[in-house]
DNA sequence: ATCTATATACTCAGAACGAGTATAAATACC
DNA sequence: GGTATTTATACTCGTTCTGAGTATATAGAT
């Protein structure tokens, strides 16, 4: 491979950074004045930056401030205008996504940034309190314009197919992990301002579904949250949200928060004790209302005991040894 | 963000291209004379590639003359040293990895291309008959050195906890998914050739561990396999390397052969039928030993029947909503 | 006819899961 | 002070899933 001009692209890192304060699944944007929210990011410096990682967390410090923990990769997108604000404009950008976690201690420092509820841009992922009535009174109809403009039988019927299976209608039942699918689905049938943004044919049912972000940083956060969903399931990554000590209705909250989706009390118990995930501290909490719960805290230990330590999805796998 | 001159960076797109034969998982590798074994691959062109994926599917088809099926991306790797030949020389290339999985059909037609038994490259992952005596005999002996090298004993702990979680070794039991994790530490521990290639410190210790690649093909080839045999369990990916009729042990076999241990064939049966994942063809399989086997075929309905088919990973979550 | 190899049906016990009931311990309200 | 309300926590129960078998059927090989 040589170095030719025609092979040469920038690297932009993008970085959702989630926090959950209360009951609010929290991410932190960049919000200058009237313009659209956009995550923390900056070009990847092949000079400076020994690796993405290393790139991603230097940017995040000096613009936010922060000393991340946790960090993961999420994608990487290179789709042509779907980064610059308008088709055509600006240099070719890849964006490398990343998911990190971290708590959320005393205010933030750094100018234009804060802390907003992510449902603000996915309000039709909030199931805790009630399916959310956005789906019913503006996505179900508006899509129904999407299968009609369909070229032909096959196609609409995939189309519904896809509705179907993504935002749980009919008998199909709401699956919390697919906020990507849903998102690329609303942009595909140009629901969301992005595809307006973007010059996409379809942006005629054009409807502004959640709030907008700069480039491709709403789908970055879509990808972001299906992985926490997901991840949370099997591996014990909200403890980087916690405190150091919690009640477990604290710790159910938090899941919750983040999945969208209530849970069985007594349940939740079973399982996190169960696993050996947590242990008390023998305190109690005392801002309570009801009887004071008692506060525990995670057991780091866990991550070297065992190694299949799970939040939720179960161990065997229906493909085991013999 | 502006595009400045230290902010570019060139874009290799590397495919690991799967396909089973017999019990044989095989890799396409792009194979020149006493040269290492390299990926297909090449760069990304950000003129003439829309996407990042169109452009991995124009590459791979111009150099092994294959139509890719089922394409997934895996990861975007930039470490420093890590990809050139030696250190310091070369551009900086950042390298995206992606999983394709296809089927054998015909002879390859592209030169310097063949199909190989991907455990060349990874021997110790290999447990179908019985745990490979390279671990006992060679890896675990040399990890004891790489332990003691450690600068103190809390460090020297760290390394080996990760050696017994990666490699199940004492209590642990084996994890087929770390592909990884475990490649990683080897080239931590200076225990693959990568390591002294990369001019890494501890090389020390070198031992030629399985055959090496080119650039950090074997760190793609290592995230393919883990993706895959992760995946497996909670998507029905398998049936992309599958004839259109196969009976439920070659079925089994081909699964055995990515995942690396034996299943047992009765609840194999009985999961992939359960979950109604194949129907049965009526016609029989002819070149058998025993007792002919029925063929079955993929119905490739469920995936848009229901949502979460899966072919190992228990649906339940333990997460359920209430 | 018997052996061997494979296919396929069926059983069974334990673990995990979803959904509850029951009781304890605090505050809020009157 | 007594009662309602709220939250915590212990325990139960039936179902499904899973791992690990046994039993029987059907082919070719000797």
């Amino acid at each position: 491979m040589t170095r030719n001009e025609k092979h040469v692209v920038a690297i932009g890192l993008s970085a959702a950074i989630a926090s959950v304060v209360e009951e609010s699944p929290n991410v932190l944007v960049v919000h200058r004045g009237k313009g659209d929210d956009a995550l923390p990011f900056g070009p990847f410096d092949p000079l400076g930056h020994r690796t993405l990682e290393s790139g991603l967390r230097t940017w995040v410090g000096e613009q936010t401030y922060l000393d991340l923990g946790y960090v993961e990769q999420l994608y990487t997108f290179g789709d042509r205008g779907r980064h610059t604000l308008k088709p055509g404009e600006g240099a070719r950008v890849v964006s490398v996504g990343y998911l990190a976690l971290t708590r959320q201690r005393g205010a933030l420092k750094a100018p234009d940034t804060l802390w907003r509820d992510w449902y603000r841009y996915f309000p039709w992922e909030d199931w805790r309190d009630e399916k959310p009535a956005v789906i019913g009174e503006a996505i179900a109809p508006a899509f129904e314009a999407f299968v009609k403009a369909a070229s032909d039988k096959a196609a609409a019927d995939l189309r519904r197919d896809r509705i179907r299976l993504c935002f749980g209608l009919g008998n199909i039942p709401w699956d919390e992990e697919k906020v990507l699918d849903r998102y690329e689905l609303l942009y595909e049938a140009g629901l969301v301002a992005e595809s307006a943004r973007d010059g996409r044919a379809e942006a005629a049912h054009f409807l502004p579904l959640g709030d907008c972000m700069m480039f491709d940083h709403r789908r970055i956060l879509a990808t972001a949250i299906a992985r926490l969903r997901g991840k949370m399931k099997y591996r014990p990554v909200v403890f980087e949200l916690m405190p150091a000590s919690f009640t477990l209705l604290e710790l159910q909250r938090t899941v919750e928060a983040i999945s969208g989706i209530r849970l069985h009390k007594q349940n939740f118990r079973r399982l996190v004790e169960g696993q050996g995930l947590v242990e008390g501290t023998g305190k109690v909490s005392v801002l309570a209302r009801g009887r004071p719960a008692e506060l525990f805290r995670f057991r780091r230990e866990v991550l070297r005991e065992r190694p299949g330590v799970r939040l939720g999805a179960r161990q065997g796998q229906g493909l085991r040894s013999s």
